[in-house]
DNA sequence: GTCTATATGAAGATAGAC
DNA sequence: GTCTATCTTCATATAGAC
């Protein structure tokens, strides 16, 4: 029906207007002028496809999963070795660097943020780091015993966090390049079975 | 004089309620009506001695500041080694660590959340990591050569930081554990000149 | 200096016209 | 389905009595 995907096209519009807005300011300021002026849904409007802004937010996690998830299994198809995939993996904040700098790592942010007080929506948010943990896990099973795959995939996650909170804190991209360095140098250091 | 004692009581006691909240629900959550409930303070009160948010961030901010900077000063008087005061500072979030999987880092955390959209207010709070860098890059300077003691106090921060975000992430203290025996690990495996 | 009462504004959410 | 107008709530901040 045209009247049907018409209604989804503007659903995506609002995702996506959200999604920049939940980057750039965070969920706690964003408000629903905000997407409406984003995304030029009328203000109004935007209560009839979502009903609440938990909506939205849980909307927008679920576009951020299935996207993410769609680049890994990209990644899985056209990287030939899991070595390879890691790095690339690890390269993801030298590719977004400026807004790193600017608003730190999106995922690590908002679950920083609804992580103090608004349990419901911090396991909505929790769900984007899942989906990195696990296919991490699935490439170091493949260098490394179960066990380690664990803690390293943990490990990776770790010092990725910590490089984008203090690229942001100090608005500092050479810092963030050579913690990417190490990062690189850790993967390749390893002694791998 | 007994009366400015008593103003400077009942401001020490909002800045400490603050800070409690500020860690707790994040700066755009709290609200005046919380300071007031926790710090027993009527709540028109408040803005007789804090006539704005801001005001009351930057005294929170300033008490940190003081706090964090003695205790630094005590560990230069009173442990011995450069080595041993860096393995002490990465045992901090060891002995918060209840607080750090509910809350993550106090100074991360506010950090990420401030430094989206109020910029006025994330410069407030980066000065709590310039207390830590410029303490850290002092003591790595006992060890290594200038340039590389830069380097290192950031990096021993990116790791601190991402295992307060992951820890808190995923409410899970083992993983804060295991990270900080890494530090250690890498701190003492360091070749120092 | 302390506190009450209130002004003011902005947000989320809803009712109902088209 | 779309959108306007509005209700309600809650925040910061202020005016002014005590």
């Amino acid at each position: 029906m045209a009247s049907r995907e018409k209604t989804e096209n503007i659903r995506n519009k609002i995702i996506e207007a959200a999604d920049n807005l939940l980057y750039h300011k965070g969920y706690n300021l964003m408000s629903f002028s905000d997407i409406a002026d984003a995304s030029g849904i009328p203000r109004g409007n935007l209560n009839y496809h979502f009903k609440t802004k938990d909506e939205v937010l849980s909307a927008v996690i679920d576009y951020r999963v299935e996207k993410m998830g769609d680049m890994l299994q990209d990644w899985q198809a056209n990287i030939p070795t899991a070595l390879e995939r890691l790095k690339r993996f690890a390269k993801i904040p030298v590719n977004e660097i400026e807004n790193v700098r600017r608003y730190g790592c999106p995922m690590g942010s908002l679950n920083t943020e609804l992580g103090k007080v608004q349990p419901d929506l911090k396991s909505l948010s929790r769900m984007q780091f899942d989906v990195f943990r696990e296919w991490l896990i699935e490439q170091f099973k493949m260098l490394v015993s179960d066990q380690k795959a664990k803690e390293f995939a943990m490990h990776l996650l770790v010092r990725t966090q910590g490089l984008a909170t203090m690229t942001h804190v100090y608005n500092d991209s050479s810092l963030l390049v050579r913690e990417v360095e190490k990062i690189y140098s850790w993967l390749e250091s390893q002694e791998y079975e």
